[in-house]
DNA sequence: CAAAATCGGTAACCAAAGTTACAAAAGTGA
DNA sequence: TCACTTTTGTAACTTTGGTTACCGATTTTG
């Protein structure tokens, strides 16, 4: 039963560091559930118990939230070997967050939290190396949130623009490199119009503080773009 | 040595839920450092080897940021029994995010990420216990930041007055309620400006959507307040 | 109790960025 | 190669919200 999904299940951070045959053993122990559903199926709503997280075997899911006015919003889509719920899972709240929709026949597993930290009698090697990935996967998740809200603290466009790119740079350690982001995506994440985006980069351009062209950006006077950051 | 301390860390989260005399055997098992700082001690300095979280014995302490133009920001700051570096604990990041300055004579524990994962032979039940609660710890962070990426995703300061009132709204259940923030803190949460937060306040009272008197508030129209959400 | 500090509301002004709409360039595919 | 789609730049116009400055009310403190 589990057998099938091992491969899929080795590529999971969760599971990051293990041998295929230590992971089978484990899943043996944790014996989590699987289940099937079909296009639009609701996996989870918000308000469910929450009993365990869920990891995609196949197919995609969007994670959505209703706002106030009661439309339902995709915060993200989940596809095979991403992980769902796994912040919920150790917080203490008993209850799922957000609405999960099955966007195509889809196999999901769920891992009880219970579990996850459970007395597990042989104490498996694996099972510690679970709950230091778990630990892992929750800290870089807040990590990114906090590094998101960095940006988002930002009031202007271009202090946000010059912040992500120097971050990069530091990243790469190149001043030249290639974003993985294109105009819209980029907008979007630092939470700017698309016009507005390149508006700005353009000026930066015009101020020889730039040069780009689509993903690729080449940082020119980066004493000038630090001043920019702030 | 440790003695002295053990009603602070008591009240910290990461030992809720221990007996003194459970927890004493732990510390005993971890062997956490005390060290102690005068004050504008760099407790940390970012970049610095990472080895594991710090929690404020006494005094207190400020997490800072040097932002790219090398002025030093203020970002949080922790006091008797807060908590710092529990998110890069266990990122796999191996160096210090932050710079801590110790703001006055302060003592600091801190206890290294390898040992609260680690062989406790004896396994003590409260290990279990301590990894529960880091866990726990770290998922309410990243649930926080979260939230308040929430707010900053939202464009207009009417939509996040909005959300964050039904937010509290909610979570209390009567339309009549008092903020534990100031005009100057909630305009700090809402990173906008502290007169444009009062100007948007009162233009929604003379809407008749809210009333408001200090730190307390009235929703006076609760649908018009959901349309505003957004 | 009086002076000083803090807090919140208000208004005028202005810069930043959203909106819309369109054009140009690049990529795609039959 | 030519139509079609996607991506990106640009410009005009409008809205939002930051800035600054000031005032009155409340609270704190010597």
């Amino acid at each position: 039963m589990y057998k099938k999904w091992l491969s899929v299940l080795a590529a999971c951070q969760l599971f990051h560091g293990m041998e295929q045959q230590d992971l089978y053993n484990m899943l043996m122990c944790l014996k989590p559930k699987i289940e099937k559903f079909e296009k639009n199926d609701f996996i989870k709503f918000a308000g469910d118990e929450f009993e365990g997280l869920g990891i995609m075997l196949s197919g995609s899911a969007a994670i959505t939230k209703e706002n106030s006015i009661g439309d339902r919003v995709i915060i993200t889509v989940v596809k095979q070997g991403d992980m769902f719920g796994e912040m919920a899972a150790f917080s203490g709240h008993r209850k799922w967050p957000a609405t999960v929709i099955a966007q195509e026949p889809s196999y999901v597993i769920f891992l009880s939290s219970e579990k996850i930290l459970g007395e597990c009698e042989k104490l498996c090697k694996s099972h510690r190396l679970l709950i230091m990935n778990m630990l892992k996967v929750v800290s870089n998740k807040a990590l990114l949130l906090s590094k998101k809200l960095d940006y988002l603290s930002i009031k202007s466009i271009r202090g946000r623009i010059s912040n992500l790119l120097l971050d990069h740079y530091n990243k790469i350690g190149t001043l030249s490199f290639m974003m993985s982001l294109n105009r819209n995506e980029m907008a979007d994440y630092l939470n700017v119009s698309r016009p507005a985006l390149s508006r700005e980069l353009c000026k930066l351009r015009d101020e020889g503080i730039l040069d780009f062209y689509k993903s690729s950006v080449v940082i020119k006077d980066i004493e000038a773009l630090k001043l920019m950051a702030e």
